[in-house]
DNA sequence: TAGACAAGTTAGCCTTGTCTAACTTTTGAT
DNA sequence: ATCAAAAGTTAGACAAGGCTAACTTGTCTA
C-alpha cells in the first residue's frame, strides 16, 4: 500500500500512536467531552445548594432535563470519582474537590456568558451557547474572552479617546 | 413533599417532562453533542477527498487519533445514517447529504477559527478550541463571530475614522 | 508472480449515558 | 398515627464510542 509520503515527517513520539497536529486537537476535544457532564453536574449542585440549601436528585433531574434514574447513575459515578458524597435517600454534597471544580466551572461559565452578551447576543441564545462552549475554552481563550467582555463597555469610549488624543 | 413554589409557574407543555429554561439549554447541548462526531468525520472525509482524492479509513484514524476498528464502527453508523457510502476494503464517499453537512461544518469551523484568531489567540490554541467550540455555536452567534472577524482588521481604523469625523 | 506487510474487518469487551418498569423509603396532610 | 403520593433506588435494556486480539484482503516489491 501507498506510503504516506505526502505527509510531513513525524518525529517518533514516546507514545504509541503517531500524533499529527490535527489528531492532537481531536484527542483534546474528546478529553474535554468526557468531563462535560461532571462539570455541569457539580456546577448545578453548587447552585442548588446555594439557592435552596440542598441539592436533591429530583431538582437535578428537572434542571438537567433527564429522568431520575439517569441522575442516580451519574451521581454514583461522581461519588466514585470523589466529587460528591451521598447517602441513600438523602440529598447530595460536594467534596472539597467537587467544590473546587464547581467554582472553576461557574467562573468559566460566567465569563463565556458575559462575553457572548457583550458581543451583542440575546440572553437566551447566550445561555444556550455558553452551556456548550464553556467546556471547550482553553485558559488563553478564556482570558481573551474576559478581557473583551470587561473592555467592551469602555472600548468604544477609550478607542475614540485615544484616537482623539493621538490626533 | 414540598411543591416547587419557589419556581416561576411553568405553562403546561405539549411534551411530557416539564422544561424550565435551564433544562432547555442542557437538552439542547446534549442534542448538539450527539452530532459532534458525525460532523467531525464528514468534515475530515471531505478534506481528505479534496487533499488526496480519496478518504481512507487509515487516514481518518490517524487524523482523528483513534484506532482503525473505532473508525470502522463509526463509519458503519454514518453509512446507516445516510451520510456516507462505502464498500468493503474500499475508501469512503460522501452522499449528497454528507457533502451538505461537510460544507456547513467547514464553514462554521472556518468562521470560529478566524474569530478566535482575530481575537488575538495563537494558531495552535485557536485550532484546538475551534474544534470543540464549532459544535456549540448557534447561527446567531456564528453571525456575530463572522462580523467581528471580518471587521476586526478595519475596526480600529473605522472607529477612529468615525471618531475623528464626528469630532 | 509470490509473499510480506499494510490496511481493513470482525468479534468481543468495557464505560458512559440515556430510558422504562417496578420496587422501597420518606414525608406531608389528614 | 396513618397512608398516599413524591422522591429515590434498582434492574435491565439499548446505543455510542472507545479499545485489543485475531482474522482477511489488497498491494508493493523483490
Ligand atoms: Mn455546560
Ligand atoms: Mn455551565
Ligand atoms: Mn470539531
Ligand atoms: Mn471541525
Amino acid at each position: 500500500m501507498k506510503k504516506n509520503d505526502n505527509q510531513e515527517v513525524e518525529a517518533v513520539m514516546p507514545d504509541e500512536r503517531a500524533v499529527d497536529s490535527r489528531a492532537e486537537a481531536f484527542v483534546g476535544v474528546r478529553a474535554a467531552r468526557r468531563n462535560e457532564l461532571a462539570e455541569d453536574y457539580v456546577e448545578l449542585i453548587a447552585e442548588l445548594i446555594y439557592a435552596k440549601g440542598e441539592a436533591r436528585p429530583v431538582d437535578i433531574a428537572t434542571k438537567m432535563g433527564v429522568t431520575a434514574p439517569t441522575v442516580a447513575k451519574t451521581l454514583d459515578r461522581l461519588a466514585r470519582e470523589g466529587l460528591i458524597t451521598r447517602a441513600k435517600y438523602r440529598s447530595v454534597f460536594l467534596t472539597e474537590e467537587g467544590r473546587a471544580l464547581a467554582k472553576e466551572c461557574r467562573h468559566r461559565h460566567e465569563i463565556v456568558l458575559r462575553f457572548l452578551l457583550s458581543l451583542g447576543l440575546d440572553l437566551e441564545t447566550a445561555e444556550r451557547d455558553a452551556e456548550g462552549i464553556e467546556h471547550h475554552v482553553s485558559d488563553r481563550t478564556l482570558a481573551l474572552f474576559a478581557a473583551f467582555a470587561d473592555g467592551s463597555r469602555v472600548d468604544r469610549r477609550n478607542l475614540m479617546g485615544e484616537a482623539l488624543r493621538s490626533n
